[in-house]
RNA sequence: CGGGGCGUAGCGCAGCCCGGCUAGCGCGCUUGCUUCGGGAGCAAGAAGUCGUGAGUUCGAAUCUCACCGCCCCGACCA
């Protein structure tokens, strides 16, 4: 590509309301723009890179058996009220009347539509295991669009979605699948996690994400340099608790002091020797969950403890359960009927400060099993930097990432609520057993550009780039040099190397700046030396090292960087 | 949805508090000349519903109200 007739719209200045790095390059070297917040087109420099991507994705899905297919965005709102997640997704579904006034959604995923398809074609055992995908747009509104292609409204994701007979079939498709993500990932050049999760909406029992660390993460991760890692949803760590000597409970006066931190420089004791009582609502009952001062509750974990949404209670309702306001309650004898859980670095501990229901007042010397009953022990805490590994002891780091992928074994909730079934062996009619798989193709694109940048722009991985060479003749009016770069594009292009040519009459300066910030991994400058000695500047632009080479250096050269595996295709 | 910020030329911004004459600066764009190794110089030019609507006023980019849009933090999130 000439750039003189390219649509590629570099800009020197950041655009004001873009943040992270990755948002601010795609801007600045004219990779996407945006339309709406949330939108984005996809300008052909962006495109190039996200068809390499979805190549990579196509190769590996279909090497593990996938059938590629394509299913329609727009989808009839009935089939979303089949299995209840019309109402589910709220208002994160979009909405939208036919001119017959028919409700219709734009798919935010397509669970509903591959159990329509199931339902019509796969009648018996015979016809099974089946794997299906497709790379396609989704939509979802979400509340907060943010952080450039990173959390969109509008995205394309490789879904996709096995069909298996038993359980072992969708063990067997979804290893397939962690392992074709595990290729996915590495062959785009990505440092990756992959992390135990919680299924949230999707419902199902296991699942893992595929994570890559970023400051600007919206997920929070645990991980173990032994190879441990999970989400903070769903992380744990090992309990580590000393031994404390039995002492009387006594109620003693905090006036005023209502927070953990607050209570122990008040009574002079250490948070962790707290009993934190948190008080949530369960499917409309009240539950006080026990964590220890220094710990903090997972609502997470504790949603999938008791199989229902929680939030946290109300004031009044804090008040009705426990005859006191939150800072000062307590598991001690609570005023009204209330479930009382604790986390399990709480078993066994003796000697605690809790609040007392009794406003300004707490008690210390609290023992559980003594003092105060405590329905259930569990683990209900987050993990925090430094816990201990619980399969190896060493400590764990706490780290932000973003998602990239997320894998489900979600069994039979959509097969059997659709009625998408089989006739087995025994001819008994049983639901499809069925996975589903999702990658965020522009994460990709984000994660790459987060993780090759430097302060003057891109610099793409030699997989993902869009272009392998940047040829910058200096002095457009010298028609030696013209020649010459544009003889370099022809063989190269010939070759079946990308390259761009940066044919502008713009000064030397402009032109390197352009290239620094475009980041296409090899730069060759036709100037002043080709006039002196013939020679050409090779310069890599993640290291910035330059080596002066022949002209008929240059193929080699390039080779050479690109590896081996390009060879076949000169 | 709660909190905060912003909306003036393609981009980045000033002007607004304290209303007033022709709405300004840098970059970019057009034309010409000169330049040409890290975002060149000079000269001449084109380009604006000051987010939208209503109000106050002799007069509104500026004050008031409503609405719309965008960004950030939080909540939420496959």
């Amino acid at each position: 590509m000439k750039l003189s007739r390219a649509f590629l719209p570099t800009l020197k200045e950041t655009p004001a309301d873009a943040v992270i790095p990755s948002h601010r390059l795609m801007i600045r070297a004219g990779l996407i723009r945006p339309l709406a917040a949330g939108v984005y087109s996809i300008l052909p420099l962006g495109w190039k890179v996200l068809k390499k991507i979805m190549a990579i994705v196509r190769e590996e899905m279909d090497r593990i058996g996938g059938q590629e297919l394509h299913m329609p965005a727009l989808n009839p709102a009935e089939i979303w009220d089949e299995t209840g997640r019309n109402a589910d997704f709220g208002d994160e579904i979009f909405r939208l009347k036919d001119r017959k006034d028919r409700p219709l959604v734009l798919a935010p995923t397509h669970e509903e539509i591959i159990c329509d398809l199931a339902r019509k074609f796969v009648k018996s055992y015979k016809d099974l295991p089946q794997m299906w995908y497709q790379i396609q747009n989704k939509f979802r509104d979400e509340p907060r669009p943010r952080s450039g292609v990173i959390r969109t409204r509008q995205f394309f994701m490789k879904d996709s979605y096995s069909l298996d007979s038993d359980e072992e079939g969708l063990d067997l498709s979804y290893r397939l699948h962690a392992d074709a993500y595990r290729a996915i990932f590495s062959r785009c050049g990505l440092d990756f996690h992959v992390v135990g999760a919680s299924s949230g909406l999707m419902g199902g029992k296991v699942s893992q994400e595929f994570m890559f660390e970023s400051e600007f993460g919206e997920d929070t991760l645990a991980i173990c340099e032994c190879g441990y890692a999970a989400n903070l949803e769903v992380a744990s760590a090992r309990i580590e608790t000393a031994e404390y000597p039995s002492a009387p409970l006594q109620r003693v006066e905090t006036p005023g002091k209502r927070t953990i931190g607050e209570v122990a420089g008040f009574l002079k004791k250490e948070p962790l020797r707290f009993a934190k009582a948190v008080v949530m609502v369960a499917d409309g009952k009240t539950v006080m969950v026990l964590v220890r001062g220094d710990h903090e509750l997972n609502e997470n974990k504790l949603q999938s403890f008791l199989g229902a949404a929680v939030r946290p209670a109300h004031p009044e309702e804090i008040l009705a359960a426990c005859g006191a306001e939150a800072g000062f309650v307590g598991p001690v004898q609570p005023s009204g009927p209330v479930r009382i859980l604790a986390d399990q670095a709480l078993a066994g501990q003796r000697d605690l400060v809790v609040g007392a229901n009794l406003r300004d007042h707490h008690y210390t010397g609290a023992e559980p099993g003594r003092d105060f009953k405590v329905d259930a022990f569990g683990d209900f805490r987050n993990v925090s930097p430094g816990d201990a590994c619980v399969s190896c002891g060493r400590p764990l780091r706490v780290a932000n990432a973003i998602e990239l992928g997320h894998i489900f074994k979600l069994g039979t909730k959509y097969s059997s609520a659709m009625k998408a079934t089989f006739l087995d062996r025994n001819g008994k009619e049983k639901p499809i057993i069925m996975g589903s798989y999702g990658i965020g193709i522009e994460r990709i694109l984000a994660a790459a550009i987060e993780q090759g940048h430097d302060e003057k722009g891109l610099i793409w991985n030699s997989v993902l780039t869009p272009y392998h060479v940047h040829l910058i003749p200096v002095k457009m009016d010298n028609p030696e040099i013209v020649r010459v770069s544009e003889s370099l594009y022809g063989t190269l292009g010939a070759e079946s190397w990308e390259c761009l040519l940066d044919d502008r009459s713009a000064s030397p300066g402009f032109k390197f700046k352009d290239a620094d910030l475009i980041g296409i991994p090899l730069q060759v400058v036709i100037g002043d030396r080709w006039i002196r000695e013939k020679k050409l500047e090779l310069r890599i632009r993640r290291t910035g090292e330059t080596t002066l080479i022949d002209e008929n250096e240059l193929s080699p050269r390039i080779r050479d960087y690109f590896g081996a595996e390009r060879e076949g295709a000169c």
